[in-house]
DNA sequence: CGTACATTTGATCCACTTCAAACTCGGTGG
DNA sequence: CCACCGAGTTTGAAGTGGATCAAATGTACG
């Protein structure tokens, strides 16, 4: 992992690394901007440490001054309840937005900890707000970005109140597909970078449920688990067992680009 | 009720209706505006004929060009399962902002309904895009009500995979006090706007459940249920079974406020 | 190579759902 | 004015999906 670490470090620190010329540009904030305005927000963003599995990219509680933007690895965000238990609210992947929820507060209203070694471009917020000023298409992307926040957690709210246990974990493993399809990954052989109590905690589900959905899903035929590697074998089965089309899927994801 | 929106509909139409004028305007978009950025405001502000229970402001699919702010009455957002359940996300009382999770697409992803007569301002999205680029505080406070929202709904999420249905309701019922409190109406009686049935729909839970609760609750003597009216006489005693401190609850109405 | 932690599997339990029926109340028409 | 209607609400009894408890197995890392 160290050696991981050694590996990708030196290289997302190298000056060289740019807006311009990452992979993520056509998923993430530079998106609707042109050349120019790319070049603008670039001098803006700083590249971080990569954080090591474990570590907090900010604490609920922090004093709020950057967003984020997953470059590579993932992400956990979460809440704690009064009584000190975690509620995982989002797991984040490369090219998505982080700490848009703290935009008018003084603190990060939730907590955001690595699942695995993971790079991030910190974005100043203030000076984002200023950018922005001028920036209409910028200006346009942060607010697509949280609305498309809001619509993903209202379908959140949907499966957490009317799914059970095997819609819920269907519902999941869709929609990790889909986000990594996007990404260029395999959309059917993918590696969960979370555990399955991190992935039950996120479902409102026992870690004892997730694991003997997994086996039946196994039984019929749905996918292929080995660990923490999926691999989906009835990719419109699981769809329709997720009580979702695959272009609804789809969809969500793409709506982010207008 | 044909008397009562008589009644109200001329008013709420009058030339007079200003936001300049207009009593909900410390808690709505003028917020933080100076009285010139109010009349601009203002100026691309529609006001509608009030609602009647269970009409429908937009319908999720609806193409997306305005957002609302509710002047008096109350709404119900809710979603459309694919085998045509609703899920209530939301229930919006006055001065609250409507439609923003459809900023970024070209149809309202939610429907939006009256619960009972329900007066809105109507805010053209293209236009307070455009006035937004020359009002800063505008801007931010358009971001400050969606992170808000974003806010709610991952405590949302919480209560709905974590709480029990005794929490549930607590919470559900302080929160809406809180809201009816930093609206200036009484915090401890208050007449719930939606039925039994849209209070389960919305917090996962069935009709009977949340019944069951409220009689448990009077035998416990925290509130006092006369239909839709509701007493709330041990506000201490049920904010804790809500497994909130009140100030919680206050800091997330006031967090709007900056 | 062993210890701690994650995952799986089995057995039991329980909070909430579902089904069924009685009740309440605002409205409506005779 | 009152009987009646239907929708909304309450209450009771029975059923169940998933939680919890317990223990075995698997796996990563020092």
């Amino acid at each position: 992992m160290t050696a991981r670490s050694l590996k990708m470090g030196p290289m997302s620190l190298s000056k060289e690394t740019r807006c311009m010329t990452c992979s993520l540009s056509s998923l993430c904030l530079p998106l609707s901007l042109n050349l120019e305005d790319i070049d603008l927000l670039d001098k803006i963003i700083k590249r971080r440490q990569p954080l090591k599995k474990g570590e907090h990219l900010f604490r609920q509680g922090d004093s709020f001054d950057c967003v984020y933007a997953v470059r590579s690895g993932s992400l956990k965000n979460y809440i704690m309840t009064n009584d000190g238990e975690e509620q995982i609210t989002n797991f984040h992947l490369p090219s998505e937005l982080v700490g848009l929820d703290g935009i008018d507060c003084t603190q990060y209203p939730i907590a955001s900890k690595a699942l695995e070694t993971t790079t991030v471009c910190e974005i100043p917020y203030a000076r984002l707000q200023e950018l922005s000023s001028d920036l209409p298409d910028l200006r346009r992307q942060i607010f697509s970005s949280m609305s498309k926040e809001i619509r993903e957690d209202k379908q959140m709210m949907l499966l957490l109140s009317k799914k059970n246990a095997e819609e819920r974990v269907a519902t999941f493993l869709a929609n990790l597909s889909s986000r990594f399809k996007r990404r260029g990954y395999s959309p059917n052989t993918f590696r969960l970078p979370m555990s399955r109590n991190e992935i039950g905690n996120y479902l409102g589900l026992a870690v004892e449920t997730v694991s003997r959905v997994f086996t039946r899903f196994q039984t019929m035929e749905l996918i292929a688990v080995n660990g923490k590697e999926v691999h989906i074998t009835d990719r419109d089965r699981l769809f329709e067992v997720a009580g979702l089309l695959e272009c609804e899927a789809e969809d969500s994801a793409r709506l982010i680009t207008g």
